[in-house]
DNA sequence: TCGATATATAAACATATATATATACGTTTA
DNA sequence: TAAACGTATATATATATGTTTATATATCGA
């Protein structure tokens, strides 16, 4: 057993840690659950669950002013939890891929154990 | 493409604004997300993932100050992520509950196909 | 072209937050 | 009991972040 002070136990607990994920992945991943850790965003991102929606009708159904909706639809975007389609002046945003909406869904399933 | 203003498009509206969640899940939801949305807190719980640890272990693993990783854990028990066992003057965390764990890896898959 | 509409961007402000440092608390052991 | 050990907490501070306000860009209709 080594001692949880010596160099080869510290060595060892730091392979560990480092096992199958860069911090890159670490990184993004803080990133985008960040992304996802605002009550404005996480209202938007639910919205966006039920299908595709303009800019101004988030803002309308959310009571946020359109400039906050835009910044974070911008936000998400960088991060591909959303994707744009424009046509003509109007924005259309929907959720990138599927991962999110299962994002959305366990964390629901969390929270609403907690209540 | 629906108009704003046809009834179709404003019954669609409304059907939207029906599914809407109560505000506290929301609320806890971006709390949830948000505790995970950092670069030392994910580290952390992907460390848990490979089961209990203690507290400077975790430290020792992650070159992280142990005020730091007691605060973090702090936290992250106060929105049930984790859950603390003491044993003499040791404390055990691990994951509290599988969501966690199906978070965490719902958030890589996403992310490790933005690189 | 002019005005109206929809969205995007920028600067400023107030608030929130992660970390470092120091210290306190509780348990085990000499 | 005292010292050692593992963990928790408090405070300070520098940085990050969300919202507001104002303005810019772009498209459509008159």
């Amino acid at each position: 057993m080594l001692s949880s002070t010596s160099k080869e136990y510290q060595g060892v607990l730091k392979k560990i840690a480092s096992l199958r994920k860069s911090p890159q992945v670490f990184s993004l991943l803080a990133e985008t659950f960040q992304a996802l850790g605002d009550y404005s965003r996480v209202q938007i991102l639910w919205v966006l669950t039920k299908g595709e929606l303009m800019v101004g009708d988030i803002a309308v159904m959310l009571s946020l002013s359109q400039p906050v909706v835009s910044h974070h639809l911008r936000m998400l975007r960088n991060l591909k939890l959303v994707r744009a389609r424009r046509q003509g002046r109007s924005a259309y945003y929907s959720l990138d891929d599927i991962h999110i909406e299962r994002l959305l869904n366990e964390g629901i399933k969390h929270v609403e154990e907690l209540i």
